[in-house]
DNA sequence: TTGAAAGCGTTACCAA
DNA sequence: TTGGTAACGCTTTCAA
């Protein structure tokens, strides 16, 4: 059997020690040297001696013997939710990672699909980050933020519509969309106000607090706001738009411009003008609205620059146990064009 | 100054020989319940006193310690790039990494923003990947795949448009999407196709392959191919509808959905009839194009099913040492509704 | 300026 | 059935 193992044993992985032993020093001698180490003054000869042998073998240092030395990681994990990201939360990310990046933190995202929600954080916390970005429509209990805690994160940071009691929370209030869109549709005359619910799962995080957001534009007025259930397909939307006269709708906010172009669709063929019986309203602003006749009015969202937050971060991780913060990302504008 | 520090010395994180000292026994015997060691044989009092112990504890294992002793990790790197994956994509991902999940992998995704590109591999192997899926619009070099190599990483491959020399590869094939829409048209009598080229940065990877395959399919008649290029913005857009009638094109593919929305109304304001004087053609069956009139004609993408690649995945990785494997994971077909 | 050695948390071998 | 111990790769303190 020995010799029949198809499996070439791989060459084993270089470590310092054959470093040291090519450049003929000691393992600490490659240590500093690599690490550019400035309490001890190392011979111009050795450094060169060093690199060259780290570089001939193809030496990369091991990450977790570093770290299980050091006895802490830089690792901010940012765990990943089953749904796309919007082109404007993608950017974010991206620019929140180079600024933690920056820093000297080394982010990672990590995925939890088909992981039972209570085994989560433990997953999360076998890796020993040193903080956790986590979008706050995974449900992160007490227990889960112990358990973080304990393994030593020094920050739990929560990322997405609504705070999550226990930790420091990056809050995008969708409240605002919901408020902006419907105090827009107001000042403009409309009373009746529906406000589209997608029926998709994982969108409620979104939608009801828009909604929420609408009714409290209504508020003390004589206006009326009507939640709309809707699926995003045509044969859903035509049954809404039959809905529309018969409820006495004037406007609808449609959750976003994609629901929006939707509906629009719909209404159009249900012989229903836009804007002139029904307004409609959109969020995101995307390209498509500019593109729709009657151009879509809509809500044009914004973040916050995602470097102040990476510092941010940086402050908690550096001082921890202060009481949870909370920090709003999100700006929200009406954008009017045809549509309403 | 040592009793004014306000960094309240963290509890420290609990260790297998804290569970150990907590339960009266071993450590290695807490490592032989707490993995389910069948080699041994360990009594059920004993394990009952050691798993409480651990959840009094709170215990969780060190990631990094258990794969520095076992000499290899689990981990499958997925590098990220810039641009968000469309829902396509996004869907394959989610799917690959629980196919790896249920094999027992570790997926964690990497960017590599604000890295220079030389550095990256060294980033990624750092972190010792037994695997590493990357983008095959990350330029991987024979270096880079050398470095990831000796780092111990059994597998490299990549995921995207094109093959990389020296790397297995998960292809995407695009030349696929641009010889069925060019196919499409031509079978409807077109015969001076336009082919959108999008300006934006990044997507040459796939808009040139498309192209070629446009090409491709109108090789050996008498039809003309032209490359059209294209901003996503309107100004852009209007300027290349007004240069239509002057190319004599009588039918455009216009890349995706979202240019063809972009481009058909510009074509569409320029009083061009479509699909009387110009038929479109659009890409990735969005639902937006059916709420377009006239209806968009598209070619529908599907990617293979993500289980038998995290298959495949595993067999790399257990085998490593084979010629570079190529599979092409997409399949492409004309969706022919009113726009052509 | 360099080297020896300890120790981070884990697991596996061998002994009891 | 259980425990002692060595080793994984790295950094750092101390000693030379």
């Amino acid at each position: 059997m020995s010799q029949l193992s198809n499996q070439p044993a791989p060459r084993p992985v270089p470590t310092s020690a054959d470093v040291a032993r090519l450049a003929g020093v000691s393992r600490a001698t490659v240590s500093y040297v690599l690490n550019n180490n400035a309490t001890v003054r190392i011979s111009e000869s050795t450094r060169r001696r060093v690199r060259e042998a780290a570089t001939d073998l193809g030496y990369v240092p091991h990450a977790a013997a570093r770290s299980l030395r050091a006895g802490h990681t830089r690792m901010v994990l940012l765990p990943t939710t089953n749904f796309p990201a919007g082109r404007l939360q993608h950017r974010f990310f991206h620019e929140l990672e180079s600024g933690l990046r920056r820093l000297d933190y080394t982010v990672v995202q990590y995925g939890s699909t088909g992981l039972a929600p209570e085994d989560v954080p433990r997953a999360w916390a076998e890796l020993r980050p040193v903080a956790v970005i986590a979008p706050s429509t995974i449900a992160l209990t007490p227990q889960g933020i112990s358990v973080l805690g304990r393994s030593g994160a020094r920050a739990v940071i929560t990322l997405g519509p609504q705070p999550v009691p226990g930790a420091h929370a990056l809050v995008m209030d969708q409240r605002k969309v919901g408020n902006c869109a419907a105090g827009h549709l107001l000042e403009r005359g409309r009373r009746h106000i529906g406000v589209v619910m997608p029926e998709e799962a994982g969108l409620a995080p979104f939608s009801e607090p828009r909604l929420a957001g609408a009714r409290q534009a209504a508020r003390g007025g004589d206006a009326r706001i009507e939640p709309l259930p809707l699926r995003y397909d045509e044969e859903s939307a035509a049954r809404l738009a039959a809905r529309c006269r018969p409820l006495g709708l004037d406007a609808v906010f449609a959750y976003n411009d994609e629901y929006a172009m939707l509906l629009m669709r719909a209404l159009q063929d249900t012989g229903i003008d836009v804007p002139g019986e029904v307004a409609v309203v959109g969020a995101d602003d995307l390209m498509l609205g500019r593109l729709l006749r009657p151009r879509l009015s809509t809500v044009r969202l914004e973040l916050a620059t995602a470097q102040p937050l990476a510092d941010l971060v940086d402050r908690l991780v550096r001082q921890p146990g202060g009481p949870p913060e909370h920090h709003d990302l999100l700006r929200a504008g009406a954008v009017h064009r045809e549509s309403s």
